[in-house]
DNA sequence: CGCTCCGATGTAATCGAAATCATCGATAAC
DNA sequence: GTTATCGATGATTTCGATTACATCGGAGCG
């Protein structure tokens, strides 16, 4: 590939001229300009990366590291990420953890080593050795977590109230008129499982409920569904209410559901969590609440390129909205 | 962030010592091994990866384009290409193409300023820049596609026998004893599509079925497996059975079979293509082709290692198994 | 004893572009 | 007419690591 020397020399001036062509060719006459142009396609020419970024310590690259990027919700939320990204001329270096700490580590090295010029972890951990980097540099660290909220982190992050939509998805079905509930929760130690689980509480006390409510930990996947939903269901005082903290899960639980003859939402009414693509797709269509996945992406974009661009000094945790959207999986308790 | 210089300085050794402590440990003596990792730790010194990118030629870096990574089954692919290209030493640079040139010529540029080692593209277009680029090195170019396979690219691929695995699909629905079949397609510009259909049609005319074989061309999505497959029912002498070149496609026309009050597989029987992990979790449970997702990701991450490694000289096509699920969704047509 | 060889380490060139500083001709100002 | 100014371009240093080559002390050998 050819270098910019080899294009100085084609167009008869100098490299200075050339890398000026690129990164302020307002300071080029026109006519110049066209001279190297040429040069550039006739030996097609593109500046190579790492020289360029050697000299500018600068990337271009957002490292996003995700727990698995087979579930749909967070593909929807890298989604949101690689436009914004895209927008601003930056592109998206990938990270897929698979909840390992081992490969939540070696991304972290990775951004030490300065190949990328930001973070976005969709996770609740951060590893040890980037807490230290907050801890020295503080706010201006170019670390943004998304969907989940954890303040002892002490980065900023863009995600929903989830002890408030969780609240608001089981008051709903104590509205409906159920009153034995039961919940299908994530691993809890990500703040996103244990928001909602405080959520759920509070709404059933509310309600007068909290001693019939029931609580099953599930890990977010399709068959964890199965099990603690099947778990839930096969208690004496079967609940007449199922709330899954996840979409898949909640497929996984109108799996359990079917396999016990029972039926959706005429015996057992199901809430979901997300509103992945698929939940209206479901039978029933899944009642759930919408996180605003791609909006998630968007913010958790911005609030890093803000730090990059230096236009800002403060932790910012952004709160977005979200909706519980009432399918065909709920219904009033048959008498 | 600490520099080669700062730790040779700490350790009281030149910058070489230093970098032969990272590249090869075993030409260092014990003692000062130890000298330089502690200065090392002290500092919190990690190699600047722009500054060894410029003096290797190498980024450790492979850039894979797809279509739409919110599609379960691209992500289960790239899930398979992150793990093996993890287990060599490289990580994942994630381009989105949206099925949109412009995205795809963006993501070319990345490649020929050399961001990345290696490109892994799940598409069925290459750019321009890049087939110069083959047609230039030849086999020896690190460009590899994944899916699909379109011979006149002159690339490397890893892929199913989609003409094979679709005629098998509508060959069971045939013995199952159905005549009249529908199949909703991809957008027939891509091989995955066009092979399919070839497939289809072939098993067809083998079973004399071609005149009341029906055809809707759909574009992958959940909404255009609704509209497609409903058209398909819509026409007078409807279908008693319709295979969609996608699951998601599948998933809507299980939706348009509803919508119209009939069910599956009394009714219409149906079968997808991918086996994505939500597949067997629909209602009914979905018959559909499996292609081997993750060993898609393994095997194009193989080819391209060998070329990276001058392993290899010439063009390898790879064709994987694949396989007819039977589930719930199929069954003899009603009398 | 002197020479070669080898292991351990240092010196310095190098990768390709960006950016600072220098240069040069032309114009404007006094 | 001399000099400050400015626009366009060139010369050169710099970014931080790798690596070919140089160096040096000690072991081995005739």
């Amino acid at each position: 590939m050819a270098t910019i020397q080899d294009v100085a020399r084609d167009a008869g001036v100098s490299t200075a001229t050339v890398s000026r062509v690129f990164s302020a060719p307002e300071l080029v006459l026109e006519t110049t300009r066209h001279k190297v142009m040429e040069a550039v396609t006739r030996l097609g020419y593109e500046p190579n990366f790492a020289a360029k970024s050697l000299r500018t310590l600068r990337t271009e690259k957002i490292l996003v590291t995700v727990p698995d990027i087979s579930n749909p919700f967070f593909s929807q939320v890298i989604r949101g990420v690689e436009e914004a990204a895209l927008a601003a001329g930056y592109s998206v270096l990938l990270g897929d953890t698979r909840h390992e700490e081992t490969r939540e580590e070696q991304y972290a090295a990775m951004f030490r080593r300065k190949e990328a010029d930001g973070l976005i972890f969709l996770g609740h951990r951060l590893p040890d050795v980037l807490a230290e980097m907050v801890a020295a540099k503080g706010p201006k660290t170019p670390i943004v977590n998304g969907c989940e909220f954890r303040p002892g982190l002490a980065v900023s992050s863009a995600h929903i109230d989830n002890e408030r939509a969780a609240a608001e998805a089981v008051e709903y079905l104590y509205e409906l008129g159920h009153t034995r509930v039961g919940a299908v929760t994530g691993p809890l130690a990500s703040p996103i499982s244990s928001d909602r689980l405080n959520g759920v509480l509070a709404a059933a006390q509310r309600h007068g409920r909290a001693s019939a409510l029931r609580i099953a930990i599930g890990d977010f996947s399709i068959e964890s569904g199965v099990r603690q939903a099947g778990e839930l269901l096969d208690e004496p005082g079967r609940p007449t209410a199922i709330f899954c903290f996840s979409d898949e899960m909640a497929m996984g639980a109108l799996e359990a559901i079917r396999q016990r003859g029972l039926r959706c939402p005429e015996d057992v009414s199901l809430v979901g969590f997300d509103d992945i693509r698929f939940a209206q797709y479901l039978y029933p269509q899944l009642t759930t609440v919408r996180q605003p996945k791609e909006q998630i992406g968007h913010e958790v974009v911005r609030l890093l390129l803000d730090i990059l661009a230096d236009r800002t000094s403060t932790l910012q945790n952004v709160t977005l909205p979200h909706q519980l959207v009432v399918r065909s999986s709920t219904a009033p308790p048959s008498a």
